[in-house]
DNA sequence: AGTATCTACTACATCGTGTAGTAACTCGGC
DNA sequence: GCCGAGTTACTACACGATGTAGTAGATACT
């Protein structure tokens, strides 16, 4: 379900590359945004089909072919992480929470501002 | 330097042990705490080395043994966790936290409020 | 039918983690 | 001054995750 394996270097940049695809990407059109590291096309094949294979990517017939695209957004992803961060270690939530505020930037701060202003 | 590659399961355990302490610990009281793991006491000190070594833990000598303890508190270490994943996919942070506590739940949102509000 | 593409499956090296043994050091007691 | 109990330091090995890639088989365009 959730991103429980850490996901790795190599996993972590070809997300990159589909979140700033900005639509769905071949296999083919990866493996090109990806060409300074010199990588055998099936070997992004593999790792998007992990991706997939962790609930992280999905991916849809095109054709002949796939399309893969995240799960996810970069942002929507990225609050998932905190949220497991919040849960992994059984601490009190209210101290994490105090914690976190307490060393987050100013500008971090003012973003949680803003956002939980907006939820009204 | 942080909490580059995510702890284990059983170096959670050993981390748990050494928070619930209170105090600093020999590795034998860490062992004896996980006495219903059956574990070597060997296997207890690998792991406390470990997280030694990945600055999660600190010792300190004790006559001719050591003495570990977290180097973070468990709300200070969850803190941590969720800056880090503010920062690992490179999102948009604002949009990050717009999401965070748009998942979040009410008794998360309430402590987050109390926690900004008793930042002054 | 021939060729290019793509997927699916398999493979292997490396690294992190769980698990533990052995050697070497150290200190208190005799 | 030596002995044994407790500690540390080093080494080892299995397993799973990840980086990396090849091969076989399906599919489709020409």
């Amino acid at each position: 379900m959730s991103p429980r394996s850490r996901t790795g270097e190599l996993e972590q940049a070809v997300l990159e590359t589909l979140w700033s695809a900005g639509a769905p990407s071949s296999g083919r059109e990866v493996h090109e945004k990806l060409a300074d590291r010199d990588l055998a096309y099936t070997t992004v094949m593999t790792v998007l089909d992990r991706l997939v294979a962790k609930d992280l990517v999905v991916r849809e017939r095109d054709g002949r072919a796939f399309r893969y695209a995240p799960r996810l957004t970069r942002a929507a992803m990225t609050a998932e992480l905190m949220h497991e961060a919040l849960e992994v270690t059984g601490a009190d939530r209210d101290q994490a929470l105090v914690s976190f505020v307490g060393e987050a930037s100013a500008d971090d701060l003012a973003a949680l501002r803003r956002a939980l202003a907006d939820l009204g």
